[in-house]
DNA sequence: GGTTAGGGTTTG
């Protein structure tokens, strides 16, 4: 006894009858005839109610229609089905399906209503009798998911072997992907790019006008499996697209969680080999892609990010009619207090007790242009993903009368990056992680401790709060400094009046107030530093590095040096009138190219933007010109070697310049870092250094000190920061704590900071100067 | 059956 679903995709039905079925049409039935290989096939056109029998055997009864009615004489039968089959029947088979019966017995109808006079019925039997009931791919037909028993076998295309023009089923691993939204057309849109073992991605665009039917993600590293997948080109790039029929399951990608399916459809093919594939792309994927990084607590949020936030919904309300206020938690404590949101009296919705109760806990989000719609709809106390949420810091005007730095939520309108909202079912596994945080916080201790940790954010009133500070939270108040020692702490405070009385050299552990620095504009504090003569100069120009560059691009490349053991080159003239050529010159790993992600390129002839654009493909780019006998670097003037966002300088002094093919001794290892680089072509390479003079006050003296820091101090590489405008952000934000402008000193934070004091002797005098080591900004500030 | 979007942050 069976009752199989057979998906139909486009009229064709996925699997095939046992091939020794043979159909027979209705006006071939005649009693007596053995129809145990036989099947009939019909339309149901009507369904009686599930009944009892007198001895409890439950009984259906459907009327079937033939399909093709060319017998209008005969053209519908009676089906009896008895016991279980009769109760599946029930629940699955619906007027209009197409189904068809197998394992019958034919027998004369006992009724003797005029309609039914002389008919002839099919009686199945529960044990042998089967009925395929077929589907069409996208109807829901049952409330339970039920697997097929005859299982169509699908083929699934590696990522890196798709044909333009065809109709694949694949598995991948989500590399990226934007929740669903509405498209400007009729349906919704998800943009889902996975990857599999071939190390291939492929973009897929997801329509469907059925939310549903689009796949699951709830993050990157998720393991999709879709079917009819149609692939096309765009842009001389293969991408997926959605097809009639597609379908899709998501899996969790984590290691060793279940591996149960994510999917709208009510039936689905579910292998082991299924199983084996998604175990297999999730061991890959947990070394291949990396997983939400973003994904991020709102105590980890800095003043300027973009992230993934899981939270609880507790208050909305619609702010205008372009924006909406989303008030949620995550059972952490924000860095700095969030911004509050004006929105008219009446229009919040949630509990307005509850939203007291997590004041100092929620955050205030708003949610723009096309996310509003969503953010509307949902309902107060369900969890949330939202994608690509935006921080920034609340200038302080003025106007306000807080001096406490606050941090403003955007979601922006728009869905790069996948910025989106997406509601997480309650049993979602980072759902239940979350309950169970959320339900363990403390609420009643937390406002008690409220308080104190109104000193972490209010730093600048630390002077008048120490009051407040009870014996328990004494180890945190004595860190109400706005940096932290990362040694010494036996040594006690001196005041500055008695260092300004001493000698040097000594060191001295300092509480002091930053009363000014300069030089106030960043980019100034940013020079080049050797560490062998200890010389410092300014970081090049870039008009002054186009000029070296223009002047070395006139130069001839010698083709003798092309294309040697150590690498290949290619020669690209430039379209313009003066047809520049530039040679690139791909170094090899032992006689091998390699892709450009770990290549080291040389380049002749290249101008500044020819570059900047090549660094961001290749592993790092060294600007050479042709001399005699083998490539040598261009000048010292310009970067050595550039890498990323981080260009590369050598002291011209101490430089002992030696050829490329020096950098033979490298290939083997492919250790192409700038230290290595700089030691196999003799460059003593230049540290990036902030120098900034600092004037510090205790209240009893005022002592102006040294600060040169790689990247120790303020946790922010100087190496980087010229071309991030993340870190000069957050590096303003720092000085802006420190040093708050408009604030009386007495509202500025506490530094703690480690000085040496020594001598610095000039042509006429001998001066004593202080220079700030073994001290770095606090964690809460960053 | 075609359209939508075609990953690569707003500027509130």
């Amino acid at each position: 006894m069976a009752v199989h679903l057979v998906k139909e995709v486009n009229g064709v039905p996925e699997v095939q009858l046992p091939s020794y079925l043979e159909e027979v049409d209705f006006r071939s039935l005649q009693l007596g005839c053995d129809y145990t290989n036989k099947f009939i096939q019909g339309t149901v056109s009507f369904i009686y109610p599930l009944t009892q029998l007198g001895d409890g055997t439950a009984f259906l009864k459907i009327i079937l229609q033939e399909k093709e009615k060319f017998h209008p004489e005969i053209n519908t039968i009676n089906i009896l089905f008895f016991g279980n089959l009769a109760e599946q029947c029930a629940k699955i088979v619906h007027q209009g399906d197409t189904i068809i019966v197998t394992g019958f017995v034919l027998e004369e109808t006992s009724y003797s209503s005029e309609r039914e006079k002389n008919c002839l019925q099919l009686k199945m039997s529960p044990n042998e009798s089967t009925v395929y009931v077929y589907v069409k791919c996208d109807t829901v037909i049952s409330e339970e998911p039920i697997c097929l028993s005859v299982t169509p076998k699908y083929t699934y295309t590696p990522l890196n072997q798709l044909k333009h023009g065809s109709v694949v089923n694949v598995y991948g691993a989500v590399k990226f992907f934007k929740p669903p939204y509405r498209s400007r057309g009729t349906d919704y849109c998800s943009v889902v790019s996975i990857m599999d073992q071939s190390n291939a991605k492929l973009t897929c665009m997801l329509f469907s006008v059925n939310l549903d039917t689009l796949p699951v993600i709830y993050k990157i590293g998720d393991i999709v499996r879709f079917h009819r997948l149609k692939i096309q080109q765009y842009k001389n790039e293969i991408q997926g697209v959605t097809t009639v029929g597609f379908s899709s399951l998501t899996f969790e990608g984590t290691l060793g969680t279940p591996v149960i399916p994510r999917t709208s459809s009510k039936i689905y093919t579910f292998t082991s080999d299924d199983q084996k594939t998604v175990e297999a792309l999730r061991v890959w994927a947990a070394h291949h892609i990396s997983s939400s990084g973003a994904l991020i607590k709102l105590s980890d949020v800095k003043a300027m990010q973009f992230f993934d936030l899981t939270c609880e919904l507790v208050g909305k309300a619609e702010v205008d009619g372009s924006s909406v206020l989303l008030k949620v938690w995550d059972g952490t404590k924000p860095p700095f207090p969030s911004w509050k949101v004006l929105f008219e009296d009446g229009s919040l919705e949630g509990d307005a007790d509850r939203i007291n109760q997590l004041q100092n806990l929620t955050v205030d989000i708003l949610v723009y242009d096309n996310h509003v719609a969503l953010a509307k709809s949902l309902q107060i106390g369900s969890f949330l993903r939202i994608y690509s949420l935006h921080t920034k810091i609340q200038p302080i005007t003025p106007k306000k009368q807080s001096n406490i730095a606050h941090l403003e939520f955007h979601l922006h309108g728009g869905t790069c990056y996948g910025r989106g909202i997406k509601v997480l079912p309650e049993n979602n596994c980072d759902v239940e992680e979350l309950k169970r945080f959320l339900d363990s916080v403390d609420l009643a201790e937390y406002q008690q401790l409220e308080n104190i940790c109104d000193l972490d954010y209010n730093i600048s009133s630390s002077f008048s709060s120490q009051d407040f500070v009870s014996p328990c939270d004494l180890e945190r108040c004595q860190q109400l400094s706005a940096t932290v020692l990362t040694d010494h702490q036996y040594l006690e405070t001196t005041p500055l009046s008695a260092i300004l009385k001493r000698d040097a050299p000594q060191q001295y552990r300092i509480r002091a107030k930053l009363r000014n620095y300069e030089p106030q504009k960043l980019y100034q504090s940013v020079k080049l530093h050797c560490p062998k003569c200890h010389s410092l100069q300014e970081v090049p120009h870039e008009s002054d590095l186009e000029l070296v560059l223009q002047e070395a691009a006139t130069e001839q490349p010698d083709p003798k040096l092309q294309n040697t053991s150590l690498y290949n080159s290619e020669v690209w003239t430039t379209q313009n009138q003066q047809e520049r050529k530039i040679v690139i010159h791909f170094i090899k790993n032992d006689g091998i190219l390699q892709v450009p992600e770990v290549t080291l390129i040389m380049i002749e002839g290249g101008l500044l933007s020819e570059i900047y654009q090549l660094s961001k493909k290749f592993k790092g780019v060294i600007p050479v010109k042709s001399s005699q006998e083998d490539l040598i670097v261009l000048d010292l003037a310009v970067p050595f070697l550039i890498q990323g966002k981080t260009w590369h300088y050598g002291c011209k002094q101490c430089s002992k310049l030696k050829t490329m093919q020096n950098l033979n001794s490298l290939v083997k290892e492919a250790s192409w870092t700038p230290v290595c680089i700089a030691e196999a072509l003799g460059i003593v390479p230049l540290q990036y250094v902030f120098v900034m003079t600092f004037t510090l006050d205790d209240g009893t003296g005022t002592l102006k000190v040294y600060l040169m820091d790689c990247e120790k101090f303020f946790q922010i590489p100087a190496s980087e920061i010229l071309n991030s405008d993340d870190l000069q952000k957050n590096m303003e934000m720092i000085m802006y704590m420190l040093c708050p402008p408009g604030k009386k000193i007495g509202e500025y934070p506490w530094l703690e900071c480690f000085i040496k004091s020594y001598n610095v002797r000039n042509e006429v005098e001998q001066e004593i100067c202080y220079r700030i080591f073994d001290t770095v900004i606090a964690e809460d500030l960053i």
